[in-house]
DNA sequence: GCTTCTACCGTTTTT
DNA sequence: CGGTAGAAGC
């Protein structure tokens, strides 16, 4: 145990953590040791005497929570364990979960993620005969975010003139009935999306005071981190229960709010001294990370903005190197650039692949750094982008549990109501939820009474529906008696999703496989208690008066609670001790360091994004996304750029960002030739002439692989069993060409199996981890 | 009801 | 380019 813990900190370090009662604001500059601040506050809190149930710790992802308990428990020991440290999104789900009938919800109610909301959505159109193009599921989605984040319900919205006749003149007249219609869908289901989970809370909150009460006498103290990127509804959730004891801490960096777009609101952070006047301020401005080079450039960027707070960010550390700009012709020269570049600071300094990032503005961008990479045996994994619990074999699988829990759950039932394959076909579906929305009841309700109801659905099928109904409903009884493992195989097992993605040989099924192995394996270890809930909270918040009458089973039910807040980070532990350079986008990486940072895809209209040019507000929050993304860098920065870029498959010019222009000359490190101010800097005819008359590798395939060629539709209907474990050989010292074949990307690859020389033909490369869709392979001997 | 094919469409960031 | 909705065929 750590005694000196106050000796490692700086003075305003120090005096931020011991500043422990009333409301308080840090503000810490990148690099200034924030976390380490939070972190030692907590334990001093705790080490002061105060309860570590009394405290409360809101964290932006879980893994930062996860991250800071590790580091606190060093300091105080298992004290740590009853502290509530976690997102808003995860915490304020167990209290849901806790009052659910006060809001007449059922307390094991599921949490819609953003697919779920979107095909709800698409439902509703298709019942209500509304044209999706003209309303897309993902603009009505984001808008009804928006409007819950403002903590408007669907009630009072459609009772709003004002807001009815904007919609009206938006052309989008049916909103509120959509709306209205989602909401009640939602609650009928006995379901709950990203934003109810906030406003829901806040309803809890405001309507039950007795409710309020109790949970502002317990968390006595209230700590806020990224305060600059909480929205609304968590402005005022926090606000709320901290009103009694006022022993709130909100800790942030105004110029690091990169969250507006998703509702966060930067007055929040800029207006904390209006809510609370007594407040003491504390700045960190002392920067650790970075050197003198890159912090000055940093602030010199960020300086452009007029909206921030006052603080200067400086450092002690050397000076450091200048920051290296590359130049590429084209995106995937950019991708060769930087690999090359990863590959002469490693080479120079031993550098680790582990000390390198790539980051970008958009997912999209990491193919051409992908490839790059590859093809330089530089190893890397890209976070984001699809997380484990998005695949859909998961996905399947998580439906069936989500049903065992919640029947009512519809947003399940029709995912998996006729998967695997039963003959419950798509008319069958629409009758019952035309016989549903009639009578007002749920789809679910609709099938337990089937009989009920003189549905024009013949004998055969009734059957059907009826054995789905037992299944489902056995399920339920079992949640009880097994635990997670034994119930989640047996369901595998008899919905038969085990065998069907067992039997199925392909490349994808085979790596469906085992994705849904890892699920099952995950269910196994939570179940002998070596692995605690997705997501570790304290279990429950009555835990300190009731006492356990409860069996020690460890059930699917509790495995489930917050699955859908998960994302691709928290799953297991892995990844951090690979040596291996990490790609990211911006947004990703903040609360991130490495050595060598390289922020690519420098070019107007792409970053500063185009969607953000025409608002000076939105061109701010681009700014203090480059500002997040350089001061990431411990030890050197490296900017890249393309003066053309693929995008949709076409080859467009483009400028370089005004980014560029905005870091201090004597900063930045030029390439050679020639300058960027060039007129004919980006003759972009140029580029693509050379792109044409480059003599591309042709590849003709074998004439007996040929005729085996297959479309993408095709392939993914053709199950063509072969030995995956060639592929993992083949993977060795290969040599991967592209070319374009019919429709999609057909690639070759050579390379020695064990016995044989093998011509490997895909069509439709999955470039995100050579794991290949739609694969063929055939074998020359 | 299931499989296959064709035509079109979108393209920011995420708890 | 890659994904998907809906039409056409089985």
């Amino acid at each position: 145990m750590q005694r000196n813990y106050l000796d490692e900190l700086n003075e305003s370090q120090r005096a931020a953590v011991q500043c422990t009662e009333g409301p308080v604001m840090i503000v810490a500059g990148a690099g200034s040791g924030k976390t380490r601040v939070l972190t030692y506050r907590i334990a001093h809190l705790v080490k002061g005497g105060v309860d570590s149930f009394n405290i409360l710790a809101l964290t932006f992802t879980n893994k930062a929570a996860r991250a800071m308990k590790e580091r606190i428990a060093r300091i105080v020991g298992p004290e740590s364990r009853n502290l509530w440290m976690g997102t808003f999104h995860s915490v304020f789900a167990r209290m849901l979960r806790a009052e659910a009938d006060k809001l007449n919800y059922p307390s094991n109610f599921t949490i819609y993620d953003t697919d779920d909301s979107k095909s709800l959505i698409k439902a509703i159109l298709k019942e209500q005969g509304i044209d999706d193009k003209v309303y897309k599921p993902s603009s009505v989605l984001a808008r009804i975010s928006q409007i819950k984040t403002l903590l408007i319900s669907h009630k009072d919205y459609s009772r709003n003139e004002i807001y009815i006749e904007d919609d009206k003149l938006a052309g989008r007249p049916h909103f509120g009935t959509i709306f209205s219609l989602y909401c009640k869908r939602c609650f009928k289901a006995g379901a709950m999306d990203f934003d109810d989970l906030l406003f829901n809370t806040n309803i809890l909150l405001r309507d039950f005071p007795e409710v309020l009460f109790k949970y502002q006498n317990k968390f006595k103290y209230i700590l806020v981190d990224e305060y600059q990127d909480t929205n609304h509804s968590q402005y005022e959730i926090v606000k709320r229960l901290a009103a009694r004891f006022q022993n709130i801490c909100v800790v942030g960096d105004d110029a690091q709010s990169i969250y507006a777009f998703r509702g966060a609101n930067i007055r929040n952070i800029l207006n904390f001294e209006k809510d609370y006047p007594d407040m003491k301020t504390f700045k960190l401005e002392q920067n650790y990370r970075s050197t003198q080079t890159i912090v000055k450039a940093a602030n010199g960027v960020i300086a452009k903005n007029k909206e921030q707070l006052k603080k200067v960010v400086w450092t002690d550390n050397e000076k450091g190197e200048q920051i290296k700009l590359l130049r590429a012709l084209t995106d995937n020269e950019e991708g060769i650039q930087v690999a090359q570049e990863i590959f002469s600071i490693k080479m120079n300094r031993q550098a680790k692949n582990k000390e390198f990032a790539i980051l970008y503005r958009t997912n999209a961008q990491s193919r051409p750094m992908e490839e790059a990479l590859r093809r330089n045996s530089i190893p890397y994994k890209i976070y984001g982008g699809l997380s484990f619990y998005q695949r859909k074999e998961i996905k399947d699988m998580l439906a069936y549990f989500r049903l065992a829990v919640n029947p009512n759950d519809e947003e399940s039932l029709a995912r998996v109501i006729n998967y695997p394959a039963r003959g419950i076909g798509e008319t069958t579906i629409g009758r019952i939820r035309v016989a549903a929305s009639d009578n007002d009841i749920g789809i679910w309700t609709v099938l337990e009474n089937l009989k009920d109801f003189s549905l024009d659905i013949n004998a055969g099928i009734q059957n059907k529906l009826a054995d789905f109904v037992t299944m489902i409903k056995s399920f339920g009884v079992m949640l009880t008696t097994h635990n997670a493992y034994d119930l989640g195989y047996h369901i595998a097992k008899t919905t038969g999703i085990l065998k069907e993605l067992y039997d199925d040989k392909t490349v994808e099924g085979l790596s469906r496989y085992e994705n849904l192995e890892e699920l099952l394996n995950g269910l196994k270890e939570f179940s002998v208690g070596e692995r605690e809930a997705p997501i570790d909270l304290p279990g429950s918040f009555e835990t300190q008066n009731s006492e356990t009458t409860v069996s020690h089973l460890r059930t699917l039910d509790a495995y489930m609670q917050d699955i859908a807040l998960l994302t691709t980070e928290d799953q297991k532990g892995e990844a951090e001790n690979l040596d291996v350079v990490s790609l990211m986008t911006v947004h990703l990486a903040k609360g991130l360091e490495f050595p060598y940072v390289f922020v690519t895809g420098l070019e107007e209209n792409l970053f500063p994004h185009q969607f953000s040019m025409d608002d000076r507000a939105d061109m701010e929050e681009e700014r203090r996304l480059f500002y997040v993304a350089i001061t990431r860098a411990e030890k050197k920065v490296t900017l890249s750029f393309a003066t053309s870029r693929y995008r949709w498959g076409k080859l467009v010019s483009s400028d370089p960002s005004r980014f560029l222009e905005e870091i201090d000359q004597q900063y930045l490190d030029y390439p050679k030739q020639p300058a960027l101010t060039d007129s004919n800097h980006w003759d972009f005819d140029k580029v693509i002439q050379q792109k044409e008359t480059k003599n591309k590798p042709k590849i003709n395939p074998h004439p007996a692989l040929k005729k085996n060629l297959i479309s993408q539709q095709q392939a993914k209907y053709t199950n063509k069993s072969f030995d995956p474990s060639l592929l993992k050989d083949l993977q060795v010292g290969m040599n991967v060409q592209h070319e374009r074949f019919g429709t999609g990307k057909v690639v070759s690859m050579e390379g020695v199996f064990p016995n044989n020389k093998a011509t490997v033909f895909f069509d439709g490369v999955g470039q995100k981890q050579l794991l290949l869709k739609f694969a063929r392979l055939e074998i020359l001997r």
